[in-house]
DNA sequence: TTGTACGCGTTATCAA
DNA sequence: TTGATAACGCGTACAA
């Protein structure tokens, strides 16, 4: 398994490698005789490009990094397909890490890329991750997108969802629908996301004269059997709520729980908007309204600004901020909907 | 940025490269006192180990590439989440690609991964793959795990599910609950795995003295919509149907969804038993029974697998076939499932 | 178009 | 026993 060198494709076309290499690539002027013989030779010897070679020289690579925390969860599968198929247009291979929120792996692949010199890198950074983790990435002036998770340096490209906006469009729904009572249920401290949801959710109640109740703003771990629990807690304590916007789609689901245990009926006495549009929102009875994220589109834009910057582009930080979009269903009443997706 | 070289720590050390290099790799003899003098150079100067040199060098790499043809997909994800867990143990680096059943796009990532020096690959192959693909990839002679996808080339090492057993499993549970007209939905023409469950299907039938009755074994895409049409159409002709097992969870929630629109209940009137166990299926209502294929082992032991082909094992290729589960839930009527996973 | 120095870690060979 | 020397892997880019 001898592989085959520039050398030996050069010496049986008769020509220097330096001229099969700009056969190669595409670069310099060749005669068409030349590029001929040279095609015909690299046939003839099968001959296989050395990528490493190519690396080792350009001091720089054709390999991007995703750094994500979980790919099992269905919104960071979407983003990666979004950003794994942008890459693929670019010739550009793409590392896979899962940080599983320890700062520890997050570490060691991004020193990984950089022993590989890989040529940009898409992070959703651990929840802990310190100061210090951005501020040694920005002297490695490696080129590297943030998604997903808010991040309040200004000195990195980020692409993100409008979380504001999509719980102002959530919250102005269910008031428009009357209800005056609504609760913020779900999410977890720290999280830059949720302080997001709850500033829109907050400010929309402001604008139309309602005055946010803290004790109905409450958290949720990201499971059903969480979101049922802080439900339960919060519906009896406070009967007369009748709606609420949820930090996420899987914490709806449990707050549906919830209300059926307590004797009430999601979608006809109480309103219930979830985030992010999960397959599941879709299932179950009533179908949930909920916000959609544009996951996919979050990995094609976060592809696109990097591709941008390996190529150079070095324009100020840019942030990216998709648009949600309210899809509306059962879970707020009203008539059905129709088919979606 | 310019980037300190193993010359400029041997420098600083007062030694040679050659030591250095000994002393970041922990081969051969070096006395304490060097060693203590190189640590410190190398602490000193910052030094970031350039794998690609060492790559270029050693005519291989610590880079790995995943196959698959959509991330999307929940059990793919799960599976990926453990090979990438795997990989990360044995510090190598995961590429990932999705074929989207594009035999373009495939032959392009593995031509992908020979110029990278890649060191092994992990592929579920597209569906329509010609023989060409599987013998030019032997000639390569680079370690390559098939998964999931049931191959006959018994060239490769394979790591899948027993789905003939697992449908055996599915349909015996109606058959015990009762059921007598039994239907299997969903799945695709040219699918080995269809095939398979099929054949566990059928032939569990025959042996409790039931006959299969071909019009009740239906295909169906691998969506919710596609699975509710299927049902649909398929229930309509033959309201006699009491049960079905589901080529996938995603598309027995298409069943679901139909049995509703057709006034039936499932989990009451109708049995329903899905493949896969994806996270939906313990959220719906009811929460769907399923048989569990442990995506997240088979990326583990085809991680487990591959790690030890790069590691010169050539033993006779393996197959490796992991033993489904059934997780009972809900959907096939009975006392509710306690908690699972 | 070509000749060739260069990028940088590895390892076989040899010296102390 | 410990460590140095130098050839090597192979594509790239610039001077000629």
């Amino acid at each position: 398994m001898t592989s085959v060198t520039l050398a030996q494709v050069a010496q049986r076309a008769g020509v220097s490698t330096a001229t099969v290499s700009m056969v190669l690539r595409n670069r310099g002027r060749i005669s068409p005789a030349t590029r001929e013989r040279v095609l015909k030779a690299l046939d003839e010897t099968g001959y296989v490009y050395n990528q490493t070679a190519a690396n080792l020289r350009n001091r720089s690579s054709n390999q991007v990094g995703l750094l994500l925390h979980d790919i099992t969860n269905p919104f960071y599968a979407e983003m990666t397909a979004g950003l794994s198929h942008e890459m693929e247009r670019h010739e550009l291979l793409l590392f896979l890490a899962n940080s599983e929120e320890s700062e520890d792996r997050q570490q060691k692949f991004v020193d990984s890329l950089m022993r590989n010199s890989a040529c940009g890198m898409v992070l959703c950074a651990a929840r802990a991750t310190p100061a210090s983790f951005f501020a040694a990435l920005k002297r490695r002036n490696i080129p590297a997108i943030m998604v997903v998770r808010p991040l309040s340096d200004p000195d990195f490209d980020f692409v993100g969802t409008d979380n504001f906006l999509g719980a102002q469009m959530a919250t102005t729904h269910l008031i428009q629908l009357g209800h005056r009572n609504i609760a913020f249920i779900g999410g977890g401290a720290n999280s830059g996301t949720r302080a997001q949801r709850v500033g829109g959710f907050t400010s929309t109640l402001l604008e139309n004269d309602l005055t946010p109740v803290p004790e109905w703003i409450v958290m949720a771990q990201a499971s059903q059997i969480d979101g049922a629990k802080a439900a339960a807690s919060l519906l009896s304590r406070y009967p007369q709520i009748t709606a609420a916007v949820c930090y996420q789609d899987i914490v709806a689901l449990g707050v549906m729980q919830a209300l059926r245990a307590a004797g009430r009926k999601p979608g006809q006495d109480f309103a219930l908007v979830g985030f992010d549009d999960i397959t599941e929102a879709a299932l179950v009875q009533p179908a949930l309204t909920t916000v959609s994220v544009a996951a996919k589109e979050i990995g094609r834009k976060a592809g696109e600004l990097l591709y941008s910057r390996i190529q150079g582009n070095d324009e100020p930080p840019k942030r990216i901020i998709l648009p949600p979009a309210l899809v509306i269903r059962e879970s707020c009443g009203g008539p059905r909907a129709g088919v979606d997706r």
